[in-house]
DNA sequence: TGCTTAAACTAGCGGCGTAAGTTTTTGCGC
DNA sequence: GCGCAAAAACTTACGCCGCTAGTTTAAGCA
């Protein structure tokens, strides 16, 4: 097939199967030959649109951070507006665990990860803190919030039971964790959450804001 | 080459040099042709020491969880296990960046980690935290301490300044950034550790421990 | 009408994990 | 001491991978 009437591909098409077989199968499962069989398409044709692969995930990783609301900063008290925030990204990313790994090494130059930087950020300084510390708060939640997406604790221990063995006394029961994978997973991030906030607000309270 | 009268290779040899891999040239950069090369030999021969690839670094893995200190756990209050293994369990990681997505992923059935998940869950249940609570706060600790190793947040901005224009008003100086990393990183990590231990310390001191 | 560009194609390079089968050495049982 | 199984290296090969180069044909514009 040489140049077709209508075009079979758009970056748009591209993306949006990219980040359905991400979802489905993982990173690893993105191969470029594999995503153009998916779309009807010669493995090649899809350098007509990105340059390399890299640029697809980017593209993807593009799209899911979009998807998180940053509207709370805008008419919430700081502390509400991160909680908010932080709840948003969480759900994202529980909607879309595989792309995580792409998404815990910074936004990078994605207009939507820079303009959730900028929300994220501005909210905390406009509050009055230092920018040293609103850097370190917004590090903060971005290590738990990447840290807890990027692979349930739950599902960290196998669901083997010999593997507990009296070696392991207190974990004699950790098999069973698997099947309560959301009240560990959630119960852990919401925890995290609350200790966060509650003690940055404690200490924003005290006039201790650097 | 048939059989050599002395064994070229030990599983020792092969996870030395597989470590040693990774921390230079990253997880990407470890393949069986490359790893074999390194140790004088062809590829597949470290198939007849290992049966995977992922074995392999699966024990890499585990020498670098081996490194860390729990001795704490048996020696201190809670509070200051938690304080001291989590801050060696960094310092690990810090040393050994590459591998956190295999680390990120849990314990699976490597000795090490479930020797090092039975010291933390352990301390906390003796210390009279309920088991559900216990739970969270290993899983918790396990978010900021990989979320925090798996990628600097200083690093995740470019350090071109062009990017961070009028879009970004908050975030014009974000470019110096990474010259600030350990400040950046470390201070983020330290007030997450302060904050976590604090808000715990607080609930438990209260009586709350569930 | 003719030219440039776009968007598909095929062919191919070097690398990947790993399976299969071969060769030689070692060390143990008779 | 001999014979043989197991161990530890090898070579070859399969089907993937990202990506490059060059080709073909249609679309859009002067």
């Amino acid at each position: 097939m040489a140049r077709p009437r209508q075009a079979l591909l758009t970056r748009e098409r591209i993306v949006e199967a990219a980040a359905a077989l991400i979802d489905a199968e993982g990173l690893d499962a993105l191969s470029m030959r594999r995503l153009a069989t998916e779309l009807g398409v010669q493995g090649p044709s899809l350098y007509n649109h990105f340059a390399t692969k890299a640029e697809i995930v980017d593209a993807v990783a593009e799209a899911v951070v979009a998807e998180v609301d940053i509207s709370g900063f805008a008419d919430s008290d700081w502390r509400e507006g991160l909680r908010l925030w932080a709840k948003s990204y969480h759900a994202v990313l529980a909607a879309h665990p595989n792309i995580v790994p792409v998404l815990a090494t910074g936004p990078g130059r994605r207009p939507a990860g820079l303009a959730m930087a900028e929300a994220v950020y501005g909210a905390l300084i406009d509050a009055g803190w230092s920018r040293a510390r609103a850097t370190h708060i917004g590090a903060l939640m971005r290590y738990l919030i990447t840290g807890s997406a990027l692979g349930s604790f739950a599902l960290g221990f196998e669901a083997d039971p010999a593997l507990y063995d009296e070696r392991y006394p207190h974990l004699h029961r950790a098999h069973e964790l698997a099947a309560h994978r959301d009240a560990v997973d959630e119960g852990a991030f919401e925890l995290g959450l609350d200790l966060l906030i509650a003690g940055l607000s404690d200490r924003y309270d005290q006039g201790v804001r650097r």
